[in-house]
DNA sequence: CTTCTCACA
DNA sequence: TGTGAGGA
């Protein structure tokens, strides 16, 4: 068994995570009603978490004092799922004229950068939803 | 006692 | 997001 299963493995139950993360039940349930996250579930349907799902639980925290709402971090989170391969694969079937400008990938790249930019400077410059805004009407 | 879903004076 | 109900 490799790093990758076991940072992927159900081990601990919401109570665990609430202190891990220092997030609300209400919170950690709410994140996954919008497929931030997908915690497994026992036969009782209790939900069990991974480190995977723990740490993208404190990802999400940070981007929210960023000032970013659930639907702009879904999108920046969206990267370590299985969705950037099949992004680029389905860029590369484009031809040249209908490709865009910059890939999924590169998208957000570029609002990591916004976003670490605007924390130096400040969150009061970034507004709700703004960026998630900007990423939804390219 | 803890967690789950659903709903909202 | 909080909170209470009602069940597991």
């Amino acid at each position: 068994m490799n790093d990758k299963d076991r940072r992927s493995m159900p081990l601990f139950g919401i109570g665990i995570v609430m202190k891990l993360t220092e997030l609300t039940a209400r919170q950690i349930r709410y994140y996954e009603e919008n497929d931030l996250i997908h915690p497994e579930r026992t036969k009782g349907n209790q939900r069990l978490f991974s480190f995977n799902d723990v740490d993208r639980l404190l990802e999400i925290k940070n981007y929210l004092d960023k000032g970013l709402n659930l639907a702009g971090i879904k999108l920046l989170l969206t990267d370590e799922d299985s969705n950037v391969e099949k992004t680029e694969e389905k860029e590369k079937a484009l031809p040249k004229e209908k490709k865009s400008v910059l890939t999924d990938k590169e998208l957000r790249a570029i609002l990591r950068q916004e976003i670490t930019e605007a924390n130096r400077f400040g969150k009061a410059n970034l507004r709700q939803g703004e960026l998630a805004r900007f990423f939804v009407n390219r």
